[in-house]
DNA sequence: CTTTGTGTTGAA
DNA sequence: TCAACACAAAGG
């Protein structure tokens, strides 16, 4: 296609002087310039033809067929790109480029212009933040915008450079969104509370991470309540002054889906908040002993939608229910909890507790769990 | 050999 | 900062 180039290529210089004097063809690209400045950000969105493909060829010109063809065969000056960012390639590619601090950033070369373009505004926004003039990018609004940012903020700028140049940002990208899962642990971050990347995609939905008990003895005793320590309650949980004393029912999913009814109220004897009516059943089916863990979480889109989950001290799994291991995974720089669905059974040579030694493991629990308060009150 | 992308410069 | 240009380095 391009085969003579390189050869004509030698005398671009003294033919660019003459072509300037002539005055025919770069007269387009300096016209193109022109427009191309004049409206920086705006330029890509119409302009799919470039003014310059229309070389008007009047007088002095010799040998020029139509419009295309006649800048790449005769002229061997390279097409000027409508979007920033952009510079021609002598193999009729297109490079990407920024520059930061006097220097030059090559951000890779691609085959398609608005390839490159699209590098350009994500190498832009990586550099020079949200707002940055970019080829396409509008304003960002949306969720996914968010999501984006986060993943761009979370690599160093060589990191997004290098996905640039080797093509792969799209993909990492989309890895990354894939990944998502529960907040590990009750750290704020800008990452946090951001909702599902796919808006139609409701398989998953995004949540945060309320907070985290380990029970108590009494907790999954007789007593058929569970304390919700008040720091997380009164933050999470917040009961209207008057339906303390009679509750409210909350629901919650667990991780299979099932939805679980739980009357929550404050106990004025013992000034605390508890889960009473129906948590005597979670811990029966999720065979809940003391000292394991229960999580809530919380949607973060606007349903608001609320999650309850338990998982053994230890890793431990139990016969009737058996949950895996958390895994913890790292998205964005922030840790987070990844739950699988199946599982597997693992009974150790803890599995037949005596009463002498559940006693122990109890108390053990619920010095674990006053530690945790105090930690948690952070 | 082909292609990238750096060195460099002038313009904005 | 930015893109245009020339060409040496890099890659196959």
């Amino acid at each position: 296609m391009y085969t003579s180039l390189s050869f004509s290529e030698q005398r671009s210089s003294l033919l660019l002087v003459s072509l300037n004097m002539d005055g025919s063809c770069i007269d387009e690209s300096t016209t193109s310039d022109s427009i191309s400045t004049s409206l920086p950000a705006l330029s890509a969105l119409p302009a799919t033809k470039s003014p310059e493909s229309f070389c008007r060829v009047g007088s002095g010109t010799s040998v020029i067929l139509d419009s295309e063809s006649s800048i790449e065969a005769e002229s061997r000056k390279l097409p000027s790109s409508r979007f920033k960012g952009v510079v021609p390639q002598p193999n009729g590619r297109w490079g990407a480029q920024i520059y930061e601090k006097h220097q030059r950033v090559w951000l890779g070369t691609f085959n398609e212009e608005e390839e490159a373009a699209k590098a350009y505004d994500i190498a832009a926004q990586r550099f020079r933040g949200r707002d940055a003039v970019t080829n396409f990018k509008p304003l960002s609004e949306t969720e996914e915008d968010d999501i984006e940012a986060a993943f761009l903020n979370s690599h160093s700028k060589a990191e997004i450079v290098d996905m640039l140049r080797k093509h792969t940002y799209n993909d990492e990208l989309e890895q990354s969104k894939r990944n998502y899962g529960l907040d590990a642990n009750g750290k704020r971050s800008r990452a946090q509370g951001l909702v599902a990347p796919f808006g139609s995609d409701r398989v998953t939905k995004s949540r945060e991470q309320l907070f985290e008990k380990t029970v108590t003895p009494s907790d999954v005793g007789k007593l058929n309540r569970l304390v919700i320590p008040k720091q997380h309650a009164e933050k999470h949980f917040p009961l209207q002054t008057g339906t303390t004393s009679k509750g409210v029912l909350l629901n919650f999913e667990d991780m299979g889906g099932k939805v679980w009814r739980f009357r929550y109220s404050y106990w004025n004897s013992s000034q605390s908040y508890v889960l009473t009516k129906g948590w005597s059943r979670f811990v029966k089916e999720k065979n809940l002993k003391a000292g394991d863990i229960v999580s809530f979480q919380r949607s973060t889109g606007g349903d608001k939608q609320l999650y309850i989950d338990w998982k053994a001290r230890n890793g431990q799994t139990n016969q009737i229910n058996p949950v895996e291991p958390v895994e913890m995974v790292r998205l964005f720089g922030v840790n987070i909890f990844k739950v699988p669905v199946n599982s597997s059974v693992v009974v150790d040579n803890n599995g037949s507790w005596t009463g002498k030694r559940m006693i122990e493991m109890e108390l053990l629990s619920f010095e674990c769990s006053k530690k945790q308060r105090v930690i948690g009150a952070v």
